[in-house]
RNA sequence: GGUUCGGUAGCUCAGUUGGAUUAGAGCAGCAGCCUUCUAAGCUGCGGGUCAAGGGUUCGAGCCCCUUCCGAAUCACCA
């Protein structure tokens, strides 16, 4: 049991004998104790003034004696300052919670059982034009460590991912492909497949623009050139003719697609993502007509004369929200209660998460309200986790200004840059072949970008510098990957002199302060993991692993493992870094980051 | 204009359900520390009106109100 549970319950008894009154547990608060006092916990007093009658001090002083006199074996001291009651434990008691955290494997975790609640969080969407891009590593490592996290807080998970694979800008890269393209293909060319795809939607943008600039050159109004510009319009054509099933169309479009999933694949395996269910939103689009269709009969929505359908939400303080055009083919909003509705006939699902940017927030409040009224039982509380755009140091990231970070080129380089990190430190990976090398460098480069990235607040926009993240000092995944090496290469060092830790801790060792602190520390790694799943924000847990790291760096520095004379201290020692390092990787891990065993 | 979200050190970010005279890290700057279990490290110094004002109470960076600044969104685009 959890130290803090066990005070709490013999400060209730305490209360209750002292002052003969029952209390609810939000009113015994326990709190680390500050460095520059003495003790480890602190308890609050101020509120439980008005059931003592008596001043701070006093009712300080009257809980601490009862403590100390009480479980002696727990409470070694305290001491009172103004109405704040600190408390020192006993060694013996952080010596036990070492061990029972150090031989828990899966410690901080909640078990998913049978009974747990399902949840599906949808991330990553990719559009089939074009490659992913910073944008998406957000979106990716986010969904993933979200998916991690809602796990070890003990529910069922299903990763789904949505993909845009039909529309106007698909037939763009086709038409351009069909255009310029000469037959080119991923093997002839050695492009990936995204980027091939997304060569061409370039094109056609290039070819078209070309085509308007000439239209109003010759006196056309530009917002009507957009539209008469011939290969707008023979775009358009290709999308009536995939809509109606044309074979030849269908087929080029089939044959592109799979270059583009085949290098997001690529992509996906790099960043260490995957799902458990993918859809398609061409086979999601026309599901959702349906359900309007039925919403429609229900009197939930209203036809307009000119045949398009609405939602009016003006009672829920929104606006009114198009959910069929006039010409009867569906929208955005459309086609998300399609994909809602095969979801629900698929998966049991109790809770649903949208990982998706915050340019959306509009879009999922009205799709909430619109999927409560369709009768979906998630509909009403389902989350959009939402997170903030990434910005570069020169301005947004915007593709049409060429700012755009590729996914690619981006997980290219921080290998690279991890790479030559290592080959600057002569002393380092020594005696290591070149293939465990490179592996140690894709390790750290990708513990890099992922940290750089899950470190901060999903909510707020973040600037993404390319130079700092490289930097591997400071706050940062490869400082954390560090630790844990050097701390493996510790225990395989015992090992290999023979050290052998007992079964059993000695419990009638002395710890100092920065022993009890570590100790204290790892015990928050529980209370990071749930922090995180409630507050949606994977930040927690990376915070948290750079706080405990710096903690151990502390102690590293301060005191010798391997070299302590004293056995039994030496036991501990060893137990205490070991458990560290379990920790780190448990915590790293729910964020979808790599240790390396040496670095 | 409506709605939503942000504003903490020169820069990038933490800050758990409100808690302790002195609000924390990292980077950048300065000064120390490698005969040492991996120095990608550790120690110290300087740097702040927590956007501004008011309120709630024993106590506010955190809760409430007002104002200022920034972002997103308010399409028969996705």
């Amino acid at each position: 049991m959890e130290i803090a549970v066990k005070i709490i319950n013999e400060v209730k008894k305490g209360l209750e004998e002292l002052y003969g009154q029952q209390v609810s547990d939000n009113l015994v608060q326990l709190q680390e104790t500050r460095p520059e006092f003495e003790g480890q916990l602190t308890l609050v007093v101020f509120p439980l003034l008005k059931m003592s009658h008596k001043k701070p001090e006093d009712t300080a002083q009257d809980v601490g004696q009862y403590l100390v006199s009480k479980v002696p074996d727990v409470i070694s001291k305290f001491n009172v300052i103004k109405g704040f009651l600190n408390l020192t434990i006993s060694s013996a008691q952080w010596i036990e919670l070492l061990q029972s955290i150090q031989q828990d494997d899966s410690f901080g975790f909640i078990p998913v059982t049978d009974k747990s609640p399902l949840v599906m969080i949808e991330y990553s969407s990719p559009n089939t034009n074009k490659p992913l891009h910073l944008g998406h590593v957000r979106n990716n490592l986010l969904g993933w460590a979200l998916a991690n996290v809602m796990q070890a807080n003990g529910n069922k998970v299903v990763k789904t991912n949505i993909v845009n694979d039909r529309g106007i800008h698909i037939c763009k890269s086709m038409l351009a492909w069909l255009k310029y393209g000469n037959g080119e293909t991923p093997e002839s060319s050695g492009k990936k497949g995204d980027h091939l795809i997304g060569d061409y939607y370039v094109a056609f943008d290039k070819h078209y623009r070309e085509q308007v600039k000439e239209l109003v050159a010759q006196g056309m109004d530009e917002d009507v050139a957009k539209n008469e510009a011939p290969l707008m319009k023979e775009a358009h054509a290709m999308l009536v003719k995939w809509e109606q099933n044309d074979p030849e169309v269908r087929a080029l479009w089939h044959k592109m697609n799979e270059w583009v999933y085949e290098g997001f694949d690529e992509t996906y395996k790099a960043l260490g993502v995957s799902f458990d269910k993918i859809y398609y939103e061409s086979n999601t689009y026309l599901e959702g007509k349906e359900k309007v269709e039925e919403g429609l009969k229900k009197g939930l929505f209203y036809r307009r004369e000119d045949g398009s359908v609405w939602a009016d939400l003006t009672k829920e303080g929104l606006d009114e929200k198009l959910l069929l055009r006039s010409d009867g083919t569906s929208v955005y909003m459309t086609q998300d209660i399609g994909t809602a509705k095969l979801r629900f006939q698929d998966y049991p699902i109790d809770k649903m998460i949208y990982v998706v940017g915050n340019e959306q927030n509009y879009h999922f409040q009205v799709l909430s309200i619109l999927l409560d009224k369709l009768g979906f039982k998630w509909g009403k509380d389902l989350v959009h986790f939402s997170y903030g755009m990434v910005e570069l140091p020169n301005g947004k990231m915007k593709s049409r200004e060429g700012t755009v970070v590729d996914a690619d080129d981006l997980i290219a380089t921080m290998i690279s840059n991890a790479r030559q990190m290592s080959k600057d430190k002569v002393n380092k990976l020594e005696n290591i072949t070149e293939t465990e090398a490179q592996e140690i460098a894709r390790i750290v480069g990708m513990g890099a970008l992922k940290y750089f990235i899950l470190k901060v607040d999903a909510r707020k926009n973040m600037l993404f510098n390319p130079e700092e993240s490289i930097d591997f000092n400071g706050n940062t995944g490869p400082f954390i990957q560090y630790t844990y090496a050097r701390i493996r290469s510790i225990l395989r060092k015992a090992t290999e002199s023979g050290i052998i830790v007992p079964e059993k801790l000695p419990t009638d060792t002395e710890l100092n302060d920065k022993e009890i602190a570590l100790i204290q520390h790892l015990q928050g790694f529980a209370a990071a993991v749930s922090q995180a799943g409630v507050d949606y924000n994977p930040s927690c847990i990376a915070n948290y692993c750079y706080e405990l790291v710096k903690e151990y760096n502390q102690f590293y520095h301060d005191f010798s493992v391997l070299r302590e004379e004293d056995e039994k201290k030496r036991f501990i020692r060893l137990s205490l870094s070991a458990a560290v390092s379990q920790v780190i990787k448990n915590g790293m891990g729910l964020l979808g980051i790599e240790v390396p065993e040496r670095m």
